[in-house]
RNA sequence: CGGGAUGUAGCGUAGCUUGGUAUCGCGUCUCAUUUGGGAUGAGAAGGUCGCAGGUUCAAAUCCUGUCAUCCCGACCA
């Protein structure tokens, strides 16, 4: 029988409900008494973690070095850039007393932390032999948002933000093109997410940035999500912070700039892009739990023997695997690691054992296999890259039937109704821009690299465009 | 920040119009029987009704304020 307070919203009765349900009922997250301020449970760390051991390692191996930065910034050296400060200021939360003192100069709970790295950077940073710098921070920051849910707009958020100091401009770019390229990879090999990767147009770009990068995922309700971005600023904050080296030439010379950052958002898109009705479903390379064993019939004497000899061989093998013992139904427990969004699921009962094998059952989509014990270890393994190509390929899917080729306004309105992309070629002027947010409550998403022009003509100004741009309704 | 809705046990709720110290289901705990898709029976524990004021002999209920959550806008990553 199905208990309404222990099943989900459907997606298709409420979307928008279905995903907190999900948050909440797998134990991704809880609710804290301060707005915007979520709890991250163990179960969602632990995604989390999975990312950040994927992002850590690609990032050392392009030579970025941890630090870690002050919590509070203080005005003075936050406001030293303008765009940045005017960016910035509206969701500051600032500390204005110190123990029993008013405090002269306010502290800033950093939003994010440019200016301390610049002021970082500013002092150790005296000659081209210094250069480049790469450091990366793993930590929260705090926005004082209006609207929060969830995983994808909270007041307060886990990332990671890294932040480059280079000799040359081109270099800088690079560095934003090639952590983009990283970021993308991370969809693509790790989460199972196709990512629509691209610049962004002046007016959508970070406060202070030249040029910004992102990668935009596609969610089922057909808004689109800002995923992750890279900036490259130039020299404008090496400027403002007073930061300059001296060149091979002897010259004294400001440094270019980058950073790039992911954050806690990633788990709202894993949550939204791959989950159905029975909750959650994880791509293999971040579920916290891959495999979660079931015994059936488990008093049964051997039954739970078998179980733990699985457990052992698998985790031998560097699989995340889970025995649940617990008194529940087998019934039960199906439904429980569905919800959770376990991959893989290896039934074990007496039957099984007399006959030397076990049942396998794909989360993603929900086919059972029975295997032969001898085969367990290879089957798994090759389970997980077919349950990743598998989940990809939907999510791919999915993203090609909603990007749709628009050549007016009409079209522009009716691939907006529909849901996803609508690909368009623009004029680059930022007025149609805001006409098409003015109309239909969409921006500009990213100008994606790799498409090729199929017109000439802007549709909402009917002047002459070059580029392609996807436009969406976004979170 | 505007408009709307909602806060009663871990979760979902009844009660509020018409004031009298709280209903039911799930879950939890104990025991027994169970176990291949959310088991059954018996017994038990668990709530200062979001928070703070006010009205009243008496407030979950009426009034004011405030906090949080959800939805729709605006804004922003």
């Amino acid at each position: 029988m199905e208990n309404k307070n222990d099943s989900i919203t459907r997606q298709e009765e409420d979307f928008a409900q279905w995903y907190t349900d999900v948050c909440r009922k797998a134990e991704l997250m809880d609710y804290s008494s301060v707005k915007g301020f979520i709890i991250y449970r163990p179960y969602g760390y632990a995604i989390w973690e999975q990312i950040q051991a994927y992002l850590d390692h690609e990032f050392k191996e392009v030579g970025v070095e941890n630090v870690y930065m002050p919590l509070v910034i203080p005005q003075s050296l936050f406001d030293r850039e303008k765009e940045h400060v005017e960016g910035f200021a509206p969701e500051c939360l600032v500390a204005t007393q110190g123990g029993p003192n008013v405090l002269d100069d306010k502290l800033i709970i950093r939003p994010t932390s440019e200016t301390l790295f610049c002021e970082h950077y500013a002092k150790i940073i005296k000659s081209y032999r210094d250069l480049p710098k790469q450091y990366n921070q793993w930590c929260s920051v705090v926005r004082w948002e209006k609207t929060t849910r969830p995983f994808l707009r909270g007041s307060e958020f886990l990332w990671q933000e890294g932040h480059t100091m280079y000799e040359t401009s081109e270099e800088a770019r690079q560095d934003a093109l090639r952590m983009l390229e990283i970021y993308d990879s991370l969809g693509r090999d790790v989460l199972a997410i196709p990512f629509v990767k691209g610049i962004k147009t002046d007016k959508e770009k970070f406060a202070g940035a030249e040029e910004t990068y992102s990668i935009e995922a596609l969610m089922p309700d057909g808004k689109a999500l800002q995923s992750g971005t890279t900036h490259y600023f130039g020299n404008g904050f090496s400027r403002a912070f007073g930061i300059q080296y001296q060149s091979r030439s002897g010259k004294l010379e400001n440094p270019y700039q980058t950073s790039w950052g992911v954050s806690t958002r990633l788990l709202g898109s894993i949550i939204m892009v791959h989950g159905d009705d029975n909750g959650l479903v994880l791509p293999p390379k971040v579920a916290p739990i891959q495999v979660v064993i079931i015994p059936v019939a488990q008093k049964v004497p051997g039954v739970l023997d078998k179980a733990r000899e699985y457990k052992e061989m698998l985790k031998k093998a560097g699989i995340r695997v889970k025995l649940d013992d617990s008194d529940h139904t087998p019934g039960w427990k199906y439904a429980e690691y569905e919800m959770k969004g376990v991959p893989v699921r290896l039934e074990v009962g007496p039957r099984d054992i007399e006959n030397k094998v076990v049942v396998l059952a794909k989360r993603n989509t929900g086919e059972k296999k029975t295997v032969n014990e001898s085969d367990i270890l290879t089957t798994v393994t090759s389970l997980f890259s077919e349950i990743h190509k598998e989940m990809y390929q939907k999510a791919f899917n999915y993203l090609l039937e909603h990007t749709t080729e628009v050549h007016s306004l009409d079209e522009l309105k009716a691939a907006l109704d529909k849901g996803g992309y609508a690909k368009m070629m623009w004029c680059g002027d930022e007025a149609c821009e805001n006409k098409i947010k003015e109309l239909y409550q969409a921006t500009a998403r990213c100008l994606p690299f790799d498409e090729m022009s199929f017109g000439d003509t802007c549709p909402v100004c009917g002047k002459k465009a070059d580029k392609v741009v996807f436009f969406a309704k976004a979170y």
